[in-house]
RNA sequence: GUCCCCAUCGUCUAGUGGCCCAGGACGUCGCCCUCUCACGGCGAAAACAGGGGUUCGACUCCCCUUGGGGAUACCA
């Protein structure tokens, strides 16, 4: 472990690390770079987090780009997608957005350059030769790559009438190590890697030319991405290298596996995360939970978007593939929706069911029902995970007289049940009070004389108040109705 | 096929040679609280993939096996 050896900091000064020193030296900059051929997934928006809490922790920026040179695969909507899915879950990006099919010419620039160090070279080879090689290739059990053919030849023996590629010159002795900050020294046998195609036949660059140059371009320190690109790190480095570029600092993180351990597919749980914004997730529970899925601060589980500023690094980041866990997910979005103010959690769910034409018969949603709504919540979101679970369970609210009865109500409501809240009814016409405590006072009282435990009363009511066997608690119920709708209820049931 | 990576309770993970007959969280199962359901509280079951080394001592280091995953495109 380096300590301060070697270090002109001692005694007080030692709070200052080597790690701060450096950081100082060098703005810390990071990027996500997605192609929009869909939504943004889950993978994308942990790497994007990750990316985001490392620049944010060193005062650093956070770069956002579309490599959108895929011109078959890239549409419009996926890249608001990206951008609408970027903002639910908070992370801003810094500057203008860089379009990677906007930089092709710079691209076929360095390949130029390239080409000119003779660093690479024009290959010929036809996809029938290429097909033909790999076959051969496997056939013999030998490693299926590209044999250099072109890689020495005189242009001249060039074919006439075909459009050549240019591939690079990878070095074909030695080895070339990955230095990742999750993965440590990963080496690449450079034999194992072949010259790769760098420039189309028609022209355009490929994705391991654009993103080393757009990553130097844009000064990127730090590139934080899947693990799926560990192997390009090492062709992207070998150019970085040609170049005579910095190469950046890597992080390779491990994919997202389903529950199953499978790759994350889209039939199960690779969804957008407008989907888990649909599923009532929010977004703060989103960050702690993706945060905290392949990387660790000690034992902590829940924690804020601010101390996970302070606290994230990519030493901690998990080696291992992590497997989404709905059920964990759940639980912290409880969590976060208890410690959520009232006002907001009641506006947004408002917001979402109206959004997904749950509640969108344009009946009771005056500033009443919001209002009680909000009144309810407490109640409310003691027993929701999600802000569906809250509009699932607020349903009571917006039920108009005589409102209907699940299963567990109807067979709550039997002729005892009845003349019991009969009964009942008769002492609240009695009273005028209608304050949470003083409901419950006439019910206790009322149980009492009926020589009644409280539940004996309180399940009836409910199911006449709510139509179902399970609500908040039934005083408080009663209270945010109001004593004239919740008699009315009672009286609908009553026998 | 070849290359690369990974491997602790069901799941997410702590653990960087002795503090670990392995800790936390979710889930599960009991109990308590209680007007239902929740919330909350208390408690329990539950893991170092297997085999070799190295070492006085391995969850921790090395090798092999097995099992996962990724890459091998004129996709990104």
């Amino acid at each position: 472990m380096p300590t301060c050896l070697g270090s002109p900091f001692t005694g007080a000064a030692q709070k200052v690390g080597p790690r701060e020193i450096m950081t100082e030296q060098k703005q810390v900059v990071t990027r996500f770079a997605p192609s929009p051929t869909g939504y943004l997934h889950i993978g994308g928006g942990r790497t994007a987090l990750f990316s985001w809490l490392y620049a944010r922790r060193h005062n650093g920026k956070f770069l956002l780009r579309i490599e959108d040179t895929d011109r078959e695969r890239s549409t419009e909507p996926a890249i608001e997608a990206i951008f609408e899915g970027l903002r639910w879950l908070g992370l801003d990006w810094d500057g203008e957005v860089t379009y990677q099919f906007a930089r092709q010419a710079r691209h076929r620039e360095v390949a130029e350059e390239l080409l000119r160090q003779g660093k690479a070279y024009h290959c010929y080879t036809s996809a029938q030769e290429l097909e033909e090689m790999r076959e051969k290739a496997k056939a013999e059990g030998r490693p299926i790559r590209y044999d250099g053919r072109w890689r020495d030849r005189d242009p001249s023996e060039a074919p006439a009438g075909v459009k050549p590629v240019i591939r690079f010159k990878s070095p074909n002795e030695g080895e070339t190590i990955v230095r990742d900050h999750v993965m440590g020294d990963v080496r690449f046998a450079n034999e194992q890697l072949d010259d790769l195609i760098i420039v189309r036949s028609d022209g355009t660059p490929t994705y391991n030319l654009s993103v080393v140059v757009d990553d130097h371009d844009m000064g990127v320190t730090h590139i934080i991405r899947g693990d799926d690109h560990l192997t390009n790190a090492g062709r992207q480095s070998q150019i970085y290298a040609a170049m005579g570029w910095d190469i950046p600092e890597f992080a390779h993180v491990p994919l997202i596996h389903g529950a199953d351990g499978a790759k994350l597919s889209k039939r199960h749980g690779a969804l957008g995360v407008d989907a888990y914004r649909d599923m009532g997730y929010l977004p703060e529970a989103m960050r702690n939970y993706l945060a905290r899925l392949g990387w660790s601060h000690g034992d902590e589980e829940i924690f804020s978007t601010e101390q996970a500023i302070q606290w994230f690094d990519l030493e901690h980041i998990g080696r291992s593939p992590s497997r989404f866990d709905f059920v964990k997910l759940e639980n912290l979005n409880g969590h976060y929706i208890r410690v959520t103010d009232d006002t907001r959690l009641a506006d947004e769910t408002i917001a979402l069911m109206k959004h997904l034409g749950l509640w969108d018969d344009g009946s009771n949603f005056g500033s009443d029902f919001r209002a009680k709504l909000i009144a309810a919540m407490p109640g409310l979101k003691e027993r929701a995970k999600t802000l569906l679970d809250i509009g699932k369970g607020a349903e009571f609210l917006r039920a108009k007289r005589p409102i209907p009865l699940d299963d567990n109500a109807q067979k709550l409501l039997n002729d005892e049940a009845r003349a019991l809240l009969r009964r009942l009814l008769a002492t609240f016409e009695t009273r005028q009070d209608w304050a949470a405590g003083e409901i419950e006072a006439t019910v206790r009282e009322f149980a009492d004389t009926e020589n009644l435990k409280l539940g004996k009363v309180a399940q009836p009511l409910r199911a006449a108040v709510t139509g179902s066997s399970v609500s908040p608690p039934i005083f408080d119920v009663l209270a945010t109705l109001g004593r004239e709708e919740s008699l009315g209820r009672i009286r609908d049931q009553a026998a």
